[in-house]
DNA sequence: TGACACGTTCGAAACGTTTAGATTAGCGTT
DNA sequence: AACGCTAATCTAAACGTTTCGAACGTGTCA
C-alpha cells in the first residue's frame, strides 16, 4: 500500500480510504490510485488488516471424521455458505479424540478465527471456558454439550430412532439389535432413549445383550454385528448407528453367511446417495444435512453480524425414515421398494 | 505479551526470546515470565506473528467437490498430514468452476497462505501466474495443468483405464460404453487415451456414439447412461468416470428396467468402502488415496521446509483394478466374487 | 587496574494495515 | 477582508509480534 501511495503521490490513508470507501476521495486521486494499483498489481494484505481490525473473516470448523458421509455433506454445505458470505473456513478433524479437539481449537483461536462450529467430542473440554469467556461465538453442530450454553443445531434423535424401531416392531420384529456409538455424546444418549421408548411402547423387554457400542468405525460395526449374530437367540433385525458402522454390519452379515433382508433386517442412521441403488436398498433415517449445515452457518453468521447478546438458540430438526427393502416383515417375503 | 512483560517486570523482547528460545534467559526471569503467562492466561497472537514473520503456517487446499468420495478421502489424508506438521488447512470447493477457483485462490493468497494444494479446474486460470511469480509453492493434485510447471501427484490414468477396459474385453465385451468427465482436465484426457489404446490393442473399432461426457455429477452419469442404453445397438458394458456418475449409471439401469450384471456390466473409477458390500459388488479402479494425499502433503511440506529451488517433481502413482462381480463374461453366468 | 569478552536484558523499529484527529484549500457570508 | 464551514487529504499512532543492535554488569586476562 505504501508503494501504491508513493506511485500515486498520495498518502496511505487516502489509499485506504478509497479501498474501504470510508471517505470520499476526489476523482483525480481516485484515478491515480487505481492506476497505481493496476500498475503495481497491489493486493491488500489480509493479515495486516486482521491484526488491526481484530477480525479475520475466517471461521473454524471441527468434526470427528470428515470421511463419515454425514459430516462430509454438512461440511460441504457449511463451506459453501461461508464462501458465499466471504469467509474462509479452516477445517479440522478431531478423530473423535478430546485432546486433539482441544489442541485444534486452541490453534484456531490463536489464529483469531471469528467464530467456531464444532461437532464436539468427549465432554467438550476447553469448549466450556471458551463459550463462557464469550470472545468468539460458538455453534454446536449435531451434538449438544452439557455445561456449554450456546447456539446449537441438532436432530431430534430420540424421535428418529423411536420411529425407526417402531417401524421394525410393526414389521413383526421382537428382538432388535442396536449398535450405538460411544455413549458420552448427546445424540447417542437420545437415540438410546428413543430405542427404549419404542420397545416400551410396544410392551417389549429391553435386553442388554442386544445393545452393542463402538467407536463409529466400520470395524466397530463389524465386531458388534458379529457379536449380535452369534447370540444363542440372535436378533431378527439390527439398527446401526451410522454409515461406516452399517457397512461393517453388512460385511459381518455377509461373512457369517447370512443375507439381508432374508435372514436379518438392517436399518441405520444417515442416508446416502447410493442407499437405494444397490441390493438391498437400505432403510435409513435421513438427516436433513442441507438444513443442518445451513442453519448452523446462519446461526454463526448472525452472531458475526453483531447479534452477540441474544440468548443461545437451539434448533432441533426432524429426521425422516426412508423405507426401502432392507427390512422385511417377519414371516413374509421381502416387501417391495417404496420411498 | 505487553501485559505479561509488565507483570513479570521484563521487556517484551525478553518474553519473546523465551517463548521462541532465540536467546538464553536467566532462570529467575524465566520463572517470573512463566508465572505471569499462567496468571494472565496469555496466548501468543498468531496473526501478529504472521504479519511480522511473513508466514502463517496455513495452507490452502482447493478441490472441485468435497462430496466426491475420492476427494473426501484425499482431503482427509492431507488434513491429517498438515495437522501433524502444525499447519492449519483452509479448505475451498471450487464446484468445478474456474472463476470460483480463481477467486478462492486469490482469497487464500490475500490471507498469506504459505502454500497451495490444488485439484485444479478449467485451464488453471490464475494458477499460471502464481507459479511463475513463485512466491508461494503450489502442488497440483490429481490433475496436471498445461503451462503450469510445478510439483504434482497424479495417477497413471491412461494405464488404469486401459487395464479396466482390457479386462472387459477379455470378458468378451465388444461394445463398451464410456462415460467421462469434462475433457479439459488431464485425467479425463489420459483416460480417454487409455480407452482408445485398449480397444485398438484388441483390434476393436472406436465408436463415437459409445462415448458420453458430463460434469461429474450423478445426474450427468444418469443422463449419459440413459443415452447409451437407448442406442439401437446398446453396449454390453459401461465404464463410468467416478463415484457420483456411477451411481447415476446404476440408477439409470434400474429405471430402464435392466439389471447389472445380467443385462449390462458396469465398472468405474474410484473405489469406496461399500463397493464390495452390496449387490452387485462393483468392479472399480481403486486409486491409492492414502499415498496420493501423503505424497502431495510431503511435496508441499518439503518446499515449505525451504527446499524452494529443486526442479518441479511429478509423481505418478498406479491404480489398481478391483475385480468384483458387476461385470460378467459375455454369454456366461455372472462370475463369483474375487478381491 | 584498565581493557575486553561474554552473557543477559532492553529499546525501538518494523511488518502492512486502519483511523482519529489535524491540516489545508475552497467558498460563501457578513 | 476576516470568518467559519465543508470537503478532501494527510500525519501519526496503534494492532501484537520479532529482531537488530545497544547497554549493562560481571569476570578474566594482560
Amino acid at each position: 500500500m505504501l508503494h501504491v501511495a508513493e506511485a500515486a503521490r498520495v498518502s496511505v490513508a487516502t489509499v485506504s480510504a478509497l479501498l474501504n470507501g470510508t471517505a470520499t476521495v476526489s476523482p483525480e486521486l481516485t484515478q491515480r490510485i487505481e492506476q497505481a494499483i493496476r500498475d503495481i498489481g497491489y493486493k491488500r494484505n489480509a493479515i495486516a488488516r486482521s491484526l488491526k481490525m481484530g477480525t479475520t473473516r475466517t471461521i473454524g470448523l471441527t468434526v470427528p471424521h470428515i470421511t463419515n458421509p454425514f459430516f462430509t455433506d454438512v461440511v460441504s454445505v457449511i463451506q459453501q455458505a461461508f464462501d458465499r458470505a466471504g469467509y474462509a473456513v479452516m477445517l479440522c478433524c478431531t478423530d473423535e479424540d478430546l485432546n486433539t479437539q482441544d489442541e485444534q481449537i486452541r490453534l484456531l483461536l490463536d489464529r483469531m478465527v471469528d467464530g467456531l462450529i464444532v461437532a464436539r467430542v468427549g465432554d467438550g473440554g476447553i469448549l466450556k471456558s471458551i463459550v463462557e469467556d464469550a470472545n468468539v461465538p460458538v455453534v454446536l453442530l449435531d451434538r449438544l454439550c452439557e455445561g456449554v450454553d450456546t447456539d446449537a443445531v441438532v436432530l431430534d434423535n430420540q424421535r428418529a430412532v423411536s420411529d425407526a424401531v417402531t417401524y421394525l416392531i410393526h414389521l413383526g420384529h421382537r428382538r432388535i439389535g442396536y449398535i450405538t456409538g460411544t455413549s458420552d455424546i448427546s445424540p447417542m444418549h437420545d437415540r438410546m432413549i428413543g430405542y427404549r421408548e419404542a420397545l416400551q411402547a410396544a410392551g417389549l423387554p429391553m435386553a442388554e445383550e442386544l445393545i452393542r457400542s463402538g467407536n463409529f468405525h466400520e470395524i466397530d460395526g463389524y465386531n458388534a454385528t458379529m457379536q449380535l449374530l452369534s447370540l444363542h437367540d440372535r436378533p431378527s433385525a439390527i439398527f446401526s448407528a451410522n454409515n461406516p458402522m452399517v457397512i461393517g454390519t453388512m460385511k459381518a452379515i455377509r461373512d457369517i453367511g447370512l443375507s439381508c433382508p432374508e435372514d436379518i433386517s438392517v436399518a441405520c442412521f444417515d442416508d446416502f446417495p447410493w442407499s437405494d441403488v444397490f441390493v438391498p436398498q437400505l432403510t435409513t433415517v435421513a438427516q436433513p444435512v442441507q438444513a443442518i449445515g445451513e442453519q448452523a452457518a446462519n446461526l454463526l453468521l448472525d452472531r458475526l453480524a453483531g447479534n452477540r447478546d441474544a440468548p443461545p438458540r437451539k434448533l432441533v430438526l426432524k429426521g425422516r425414515l426412508m423405507i426401502r427393502n432392507s427390512c422385511r416383515p417377519l414371516g413374509a417375503l421381502p416387501q417391495s421398494v417404496s420411498a
